[in-house]
DNA sequence: TATGACTTTAGAGTAACTCTAAGTCAAGTA
DNA sequence: TACTTGACTTAGAGTTACTCTAAAGTCATA
């Protein structure tokens, strides 16, 4: 059983966000003890992991709690949620392309910046230069 | 010459994230037409595309101005510059390596899904599933 | 028993947009 | 020539998703 500052550790989330995403209706089937306190199982964990990993690809809180509302309901929403995990994986995969080329850029940019440096010249790119 | 219109659309951010980035100071180099209209050369689309690749990987709009500031101060800061660049190209290839392990995520909910469909089978790992 | 470490909540504060309203200007049309 | 349309401007209000603070409850240890 873990608390909620367990599960901020355990998954790398701020305990002021999964207090947040609990607020949110993120976790109907957290189980509170007898001081009112928040216990998550083991299988829980999956769970905000999912939440996580959904966030993390920009899918908002709202259609989080849709999707959420979907597992509620049960095994008739089932190929409703598949079509949501394969768009959101294939905004997952846009993103990744877009990552890709930013990584690119910034590789250039530091390979120009070490030619720069190396050869003690001017910075010709910078459109502010005031040398 | 470019409106910021044309900029919006030709690097993919809308037009009031380009104004709010002008506003922010972002561009301190681009000029305006007799009816005060901005207009980005060539070279500046340039800087607009560092800033949404140093944005889009999560650096905050206060690094962002530090880093104009080094720009204009001119070539003695090419060290410091050098600097955040490579920190902002190590910092993208962690949220790199974190989307591929949420792309795992994606894809093997994916696959559950896939599996519970084809078997008609019930989806036992809802931690609120009502069957 | 009191100190400290933990939890809870409501609600204020923040970053970075995102949108709206009101205004200027130039070009096209009746 | 007058009017409308559309692109651009600004200030400032609104939104999302946190992020933080304050007040209060519980429990172990000194």
């Amino acid at each position: 059983m873990y608390t909620v500052k367990d599960v901020a550790k355990k998954l790398e989330v701020s305990e002021h966000t999964i207090r947040f995403w609990a607020k949110s209706g993120f976790f109907p089937f957290v189980k509170r003890n007898n001081n009112n306190i928040r216990l998550f199982e083991e299988k829980d964990l999956e769970w905000v992991r999912i939440v996580k990993c959904l966030r993390s690809v920009g899918i908002d809180n709202k259609s989080i709690k849709r999707y959420i509302e979907l597992c509620i309901k049960g095994d008739s929403t089932i190929k409703e949620r598949y079509d949501i995990i394969k768009k959101t994986k294939e905004k997952a995969q846009e993103q990744m392309s877009e990552l890709e080329n930013q990584l690119n850029l910034l590789n250039f940019k530091e390979n120009y910046y070490v030619e720069l440096i190396k050869n003690n010249s001017k910075d010709t790119w910078n459109p502010m230069n005031k040398n």
